[in-house]
RNA sequence: GGAGAGGUGGCCGAGUCGGCUGAAGGCGAUCGCCUGCUAAGCGAUUAAGGGGGUUUUAAGCCUCCUUCGAGGGUUCGAAUCCCUCCCUCUCCGCCA
């Protein structure tokens, strides 16, 4: 959520900002909106500092035995009056509310303008895509070959986009989390986390995955106030939720896997086929929480570590900074990492990571102390995936496809596998 | 799931026949004094959010409102009484 005095004080400059993302906001009703809460609110704390004044004169009155039925008739009514005034001010700033929360984060200046991924800006690009000597298969038909991805019985269990891993499959998925998350912890210096599965509503509105567009996205469970967990996102970034915490906690680099489970209800038709867009998928998440004056530094070490997986794995692929249409809803700065999948014949993201600045954390709540002193204020948020397993396992066998359909194990897989080579049994 | 106890400030911990208790006391922290340095000692300060005023903005200052797990209620007035919910602890049950 956007800062309400930056609403107040600049709205041209957040008008001309939320454009670029191709959203007229709707800050005209805000400023109207926001006069009239102050209004309501000098009136109804005069009479609330009335209340409490007279209250206390009837206390004093009362002890010296005087009579205060006067007082207390005419503060009865002044109650009544003050409820009527609360109730307006309530309805007000729900109001208010409903466009605030509403309203996406404003992009940074260096964020390209455009409405869709056609203006995004390839930053960097690694690695070559292979030249196959032999035609490539897709990976869901490796994997079928092989044994290793079942997708009928994933179907027949659960329901479609759901998979069923087996033998080495079921491996390489374990090796993958294992491996990012190794490298995390103890090369990047990240802090494991295994937080619940299972998150509130409460946790999933601070990182607005409730709004209007999200939440159709989201498994709800039926007899409990609890949803499948759709991105470590919000159960790593909800840890700290109503907290403040001291400078010198700061920065805190957290690293955790986690199933993630989304509804795709939007998704019919794409990517049906293979790993690539699953109700069910394994997810290992880098989070940040970083002071503002980092966030940006922050946010090219985060997607560095991102990117170093792809490049001890060896698979090509690019990075591109999104443009301001193309971010998401939190984002003020997003970059998209690409991995190349011989299927496609293209790069197709894998990671994406985004700096927030304040945008989270000031729905969060989540605030710190500046060690020279002075009043807390909201930390920065980052965040990314490091990497997403599934695509990661998809790009794996595609690019490391022999021509007899086995597959070969990467260096840096092979003592986590047990094997160098992927055959059917 | 059943029975009982409890949820107060950065932490510990007072506070029920409702009224200067936004909150005693202690610890911690910060600043100052003292000290050759450290420790000890002495003094002061030390919750957050939101309005209004002052100020060129900010800071600061003045003032008011709200907040004692959350939400509702009773009352002129609630941390204190009532209701609902959440969480923690103990015992029992159940289970990996």
């Amino acid at each position: 959520m956007l800062d309400i005095k930056r609403l107040r004080n600049e709205p041209e400059e957040v008008k001309q900002a939320l454009g670029r993302r191709g959203i007229e906001a709707p800050l005209d009703e805000f400023a109207e909106l926001d006069t009239r809460r102050r209004e309501l609110i000098v009136a109804v704390e005069e009479k609330k500092a009335l209340r409490n004044q007279v209250s206390d004169e009837i206390a004093v009155a009362k002890k010296s035995g005087e009579d205060a039925a006067e007082k207390i008739a005419a503060m009865k009514s002044l109650g009544e009056k003050i409820k009527a005034l609360d109730l307006a001010l309530k309805d007000i700033e729900i109001k208010l509310d409903e466009i605030i929360l509403e309203l996406p984060n404003t992009p940074l200046p260096e964020v390209p303008d455009g409405v869709d991924e056609s203006a995004n800006i390839m930053v960097r690009t690694w690695g070559e895509p292979r030249e196959f000597g032999f035609e490539p298969k897709a990976h869901w038909d490796l994997g079928a070959d092989l044994g290793i991805i079942d997708q009928d019985r994933g179907a027949k269990v659960a329901e479609s986009r759901f998979t069923l891993l087996r033998g080495m499959g079921a491996r390489l998925e374990r090796a993958l989390i294992n491996y990012f998350l190794n490298l995390h912890t103890g090369e990047h210096g990240y802090t494991e986390l295994f937080p619940p599965i299972l998150v509130n509503s409460e946790s999933m509105r601070g990182t607005g995955q409730l709004s209007k567009f999200a939440q159709a996205e989201m498994y709800k469970l039926r007899d409990d106030d609890l949803y499948l967990n759709p991105t470590a996102e919000v159960p790593v970034t909800n840890i700290y939720r109503d907290e403040i915490l001291s400078e010198n906690e700061l920065p805190i680099h957290l690293t955790a896997y986690l199933p993630s489970f989304r509804r795709e209800a939007g998704a019919a038709g794409r990517d049906t086929r293979g790993l690539i867009r699953q109700h069910q998928f394994n997810k290992v998440e880098l989070v940040k929480f970083i002071t503002p004056e980092t966030s940006a530094d922050e946010l090219e070490a985060l997607t560095a570590n991102a990117e170093e997986i792809l490049k001890r794995l060896e698979l090509p692929y690019r990075t591109v900074v999104l443009c301001s249409g193309d971010m998401g809803f939190a984002s003020a700065k997003t970059y998209d990492i690409e991995v190349w999948l011989p299927s496609y014949n293209d790069y197709k993201e894998i990671s994406s990571c985004s700096n927030y600045l304040d945008f989270q954390a000031r729905r969060l709540n989540i605030r710190y102390r500046p060690a020279a002193g002075g009043k807390p204020r909201f930390v920065h948020t980052n965040n990314g995936s490091g990497l997403a397993v599934g695509r990661t396992f998809a790009a794996i066998i595609e690019n490391y496809q022999n021509e007899d359909g086995s597959i070969t194990v990467p260096e840096v897989l092979r003592h986590y596998m047990g094997v160098d080579i992927i055959t059917a049994d």
